[in-house]
RNA sequence: GGCCCCAUGGUCAAGCGGUUAAGACGUCGCCCUCUCACGGCGAAAACAGGAGUUCGAGUCUCCUUGGGGCUGCCA
């Protein structure tokens, strides 16, 4: 294969969605599979859905996801810049060469004139094409025109007949007719090029070898093809990868729920399972296989086996998988990854981190067990920071009897005040003892010594929340409990 | 409306002319067990419909239906 070289280029318009993501690692799989070069490149040909703020927030999600770009912003590159809206000399320059060749041309109709043509094109139930009326005028005409200080834009010349064909990796020869399209602006009116017409010119003096984009950019492509022939300029690959839906198979957008990156971030899931999810969706290794990281998936990687199909996304698998990883990546890892969950919940202060972090690391260990989130890490770790407000009455009501319960619990304390190790497995041996002296079942005791300890009836083993929580503070919890089940 | 893409369980997804149509998530049941999880075992659950081609079709062709995309001085 020829040098590889991708690209993945985001419109700053919002932040950094699911769809996006998953455009973006394919390519960056692509590159590396190959040992090609992954390009980043913001196309902000347009000022009015510009946001504020985007272009950092994208890059932020990007780097969060470990997709390192080898040419874009911050790293720049031998093709720079990387910023369309910097590069706009270029296209002026390639289309004044397309109006001198006689492939494009100066259009002065109005809104008003363009507007009209749609309205008589739609009485007549065809669909709407520009007319080229200005594709006809003399170069004379043109520089009256704009001596005037006429507003123009610059359309290209499309052949009325014929077809055009597009050779795609992932769908095959796709045939478009050229009757469908029509003379379509490559230089707005302010000077700024359209969409179709800067990534063509992009991609050729970037020296994109393949364009890796989502399925909506397919029916562009014949436009760009058209162009590339227009401009002379050698045509690239392309694989138009299947788009992402929602559940009920609609556009993804926000009333979806979380939809970017950063969403799914603040929610706690791991980079390490959007990704693998995100690669999961739509392309298939073959095997059984369903938990790779970027090292496997790298190697394996090949566009012959990406789906065509569009995918619904599903967060419960989403979630299962950041279960694995929750349970089964490094503990440092994870605790550091949870702290800001912690500190967001108000467990712990940013300044005591590191003197707690054992403790905390402790907690997260017994906890992560558990659990699905980083968010819920921290919820079901509440106890072990913050005293019990009060208890449910209800809810001991329910499980225990009354007499009973303050007995056991009684028996429970004095073991634990005996114990002399702290261990998980000291204070279980503790416990087992007097199990078995008692000679009742195990659960009879360790059910309401939980909930005494930790207010909950749900929750990691009873001899890691002892372990943990420390002789000092069982044993006071303890009679905190008892007291409230005696003035039930 | 026109053009283009797509179509295997609820979801993802193996399959690439001959299979009892994998597997995973989810659901349900059982086991393990101090709860909840994890793990293990098992169950229900699919080739959108119709014509062809073929000895034989989920796999190839066509039509219909359904979904999606494009049809912008958005990308």
């Amino acid at each position: 294969m020829e040098k590889v070289r991708v690209r993945f280029a985001p419109s700053p318009t919002g932040y950094l969605h699911i769809g996006g993501a998953r455009t973006a690692l394919f390519n960056y799989f692509f590159a590396k599979r190959y040992g090609g070069k992954f390009i980043l490149r913001i196309e902000d040909t347009d000022r009015e859905r510009l946001k504020e703020d985007s272009v950092s927030q994208i890059i932020s999600s990007l780097k969060w996801l470990g997709i390192e770009w080898d040419e874009g912003p911050e790293i720049g590159g031998e093709f720079g810049p990387y910023f369309q809206s910097e590069r706009l000399e270029l296209y002026r320059k390639e289309a004044q060469r397309l109006v001198d060749e006689g492939k494009a041309y100066y259009c002065f109709c109005t809104e008003e004139e363009i507007a009209k043509e749609r309205e008589e094109q739609k009485a007549l139930k065809v669909p709407y094409r520009y007319s080229g009326r200005c594709s006809t005028l003399s170069k004379e005409e043109v520089e009256e025109n704009i001596k005037m200080g006429k507003p123009y834009v610059i359309r290209i010349r499309i052949p009325r007949e014929g077809n055009t064909v597009v050779e795609d990796l992932i769908r095959g020869t796709v045939n478009f007719d050229n009757s469908q399209l029509d003379d379509y602006i490559i230089i707005k009116s302010n000077n700024m090029p359209t969409y179709n017409f800067a990534c063509v010119v992009d991609d050729h003096f970037m020296k994109i070898s393949h364009v890796i984009r989502a399925e909506e950019h397919l029916s562009n492509t014949p436009k760009q093809v058209l162009m590339y022939e227009a401009l002379g300029y050698e045509i690239p690959k392309f694989a138009h990868i299947s788009m992402i839906l929602a559940p009920d198979r609609s556009k993804l957008s926000k009333r979806h729920g979380a939809t970017s990156v950063e969403e799914f971030k603040e929610q706690g899931y791991l980079k390490e399972a959007i990704v693998n999810y995100l690669t999961l969706l739509g392309w298939a290794p073959g095997g059984d296989e369903e938990i790779f990281s970027v090292e496997d998936t790298v190697k394996k990687f090949s566009l012959d086996n990406v789906s065509k199909t569009a995918a619904i996304y599903d967060v419960n698998k989403l979630s299962w998988i950041n279960g694995h990883y929750l349970r089964n990546l490094d503990l440092d890892y994870i605790t550091r990854e949870a702290v800001p969950f912690f500190i967001k919940k108000g467990l712990v202060s940013e300044d005591e981190v590191e003197n707690k972090y054992d403790y905390i690391k402790r907690v997260v260990s017994a906890v992560r067990e558990k659990v699905k989130l980083l968010s819920e890490v921290a919820d079901a770790s509440e106890y072990f920071f913050k005293d019990i407000d009060e208890y449910d009455p209800k809810g001991v009501e329910k499980r225990f009897k009354k007499d009973n319960v303050i007995e056991l619990l009684t028996k429970g304390k004095q073991a634990l005040e005996k114990a002399s190790d702290f261990s998980v497995e000291g204070v279980e041996k503790a416990y087992r003892d007097l199990i078995d002296e008692l000679g009742i079942k195990g659960g009879d005791i360790i059910h309401p010594t939980r909930l005494a300890l930790s207010g909950r009836t749900v929750g990691p083993g009873l001899f890691d929340i002892i372990s943990i929580l420390g002789k000092e503070e069982c044993l006071r919890r303890m009679d905190k409990a008892i007291a409230f089940i005696n003035n039930l």
